[in-house]
DNA sequence: TCGTAGGCGTACCGTACGGTACGGTTCGAC
DNA sequence: GTCGAACCGTACCGTACGGTACGCCTACGA
């Protein structure tokens, strides 16, 4: 099926960017209340500029969903020189850049307008935040684990279960409470918890998945 | 803050519960385009009476959430004569329960409809869905979690953390692909592992938090 | 038998919003 | 200077839907 997102090939001109800038703000403000007539006075255009651009209001949707999508921007990590030490820097800083992002303002915002549209027989959006959020870091950390593997420092059968295992020991519930709006969990308080969650997550995923070699 | 949830206090009349069974129907179908007209014919009603019963859209849509989420109901593990044995066999259930909820399709649809209806500031359905859901589960599991270290088969300092350890190996990156329409997780696909993913868990929750006396 | 309550079906109202049309303005090309 | 393209602002249209009103039917108690 090859889901094949296309990004940033015909980038969109600054005024358009701004454009998507307004609709976004309005979208992390209002939540699902994006309204053409909104974005037109936000962003100071004319509607029928939006629908000349757009289309219609799904592909302005889809536009900024996308748009912002893309910009998250996991650091790559370099393979070479692995060894214990690196490992498990590498490892947190994955651990890291995904809590961090899952608990971020627009991460949340654009979940939850995918999650929406989802919930109308459409999976466009849901595709695009999933090829950009999880199987991009998916993309990235499978790599590292199999050069650790081939290090002898982890040791697994399945790269994609080990990844699998990760990403829930590192999101576990957190997600999913603060796409339903769980007031018990704050931004700063999940933020203020980050490096200590980190550390937790890596160690247990080390004792999963380490060799006795691992913290050599 | 204490979130207090009201359910089934005063019980719906049958007819009520037709009602509210049409609704869900309709949300299940059609994702969030309920429409009261669309209830009102489905459920054979008028319109006028689903006023007067449930006062507006929300309110209709908050009985509908509340009455189903109310539904799951987690078998009760009983806590007497514990032993290494029976406490696997009940963190088993648990994750097997835990599961089978959220990869099926009311669930799914339950959680969609909070997380859009979080979108815009309103908590109401999300704090049902998580006291019905994770949070049910979390107040049936922790007793379980601390008569097994009593029993000296588990060492934890945090409940709390061992619970959320435990919620994130079980549901992983399962539930927000779901909610998000990943077509590459079919509901059979999903099925068709549980059993596996429930031993997996267990073993790997066991590995980090059993004692040597865990495999007797 | 009559009155009343509950409820069905339908017509109706108001509004919000997606989408279109159009006049007016800016600006660059020639 | 003139033309045209791009675009702003606003007015406008059609429709979908939340919410209300009302006429009619049925059941039931006095």
């Amino acid at each position: 099926m090859a889901v094949t997102i296309k990004v940033n090939e015909e980038t969109f001109t600054p005024r358009q960017q701004a454009v998507l800038t307004a609709a976004l703000d309005l979208l992390v403000e209002n939540g699902d209340g994006l309204t053409m007539t909104a974005v037109a006075r936000r962003a100071s255009c004319s509607k029928e500029t939006l629908y000349k651009w757009f289309g219609d209001r799904d592909g302005l949707l889809t536009a900024t969903v996308q748009w912002q999508a893309a910009k998250v921007r996991m650091p790559q990590v370099d393979r070479t020189g692995l060894n214990a030490k690196t490992l498990r820097a590498s490892i947190e800083q994955f651990a890291r850049d995904l809590l961090t992002v899952i608990t971020g303002e627009v991460s949340i915002t654009l979940n939850r307008t995918a999650v929406t549209h989802a919930a109308q027989e459409k999976d466009r959006l849901g595709n695009i935040v999933l090829e950009n959020g999880p199987l991009a870091i998916r993309r990235r950390l499978k790599p590292i684990l199999e050069a650790g593997r081939d290090a002898r420092l982890l040791r697994f059968t399945s790269s994609e279960d080990a990844y699998r295992t990760f990403f829930g020991l590192v999101v576990r519930d957190v997600q999913i409470r603060l796409l339903l709006g769980d007031k018990a969990l704050t931004q700063a308080n999940v933020e203020a918890n980050i490096e200590a969650d980190v550390k937790s997550a890596t160690d247990q995923f080390f004792v999963l998945y380490g060799t006795k070699a691992h913290n050599a």
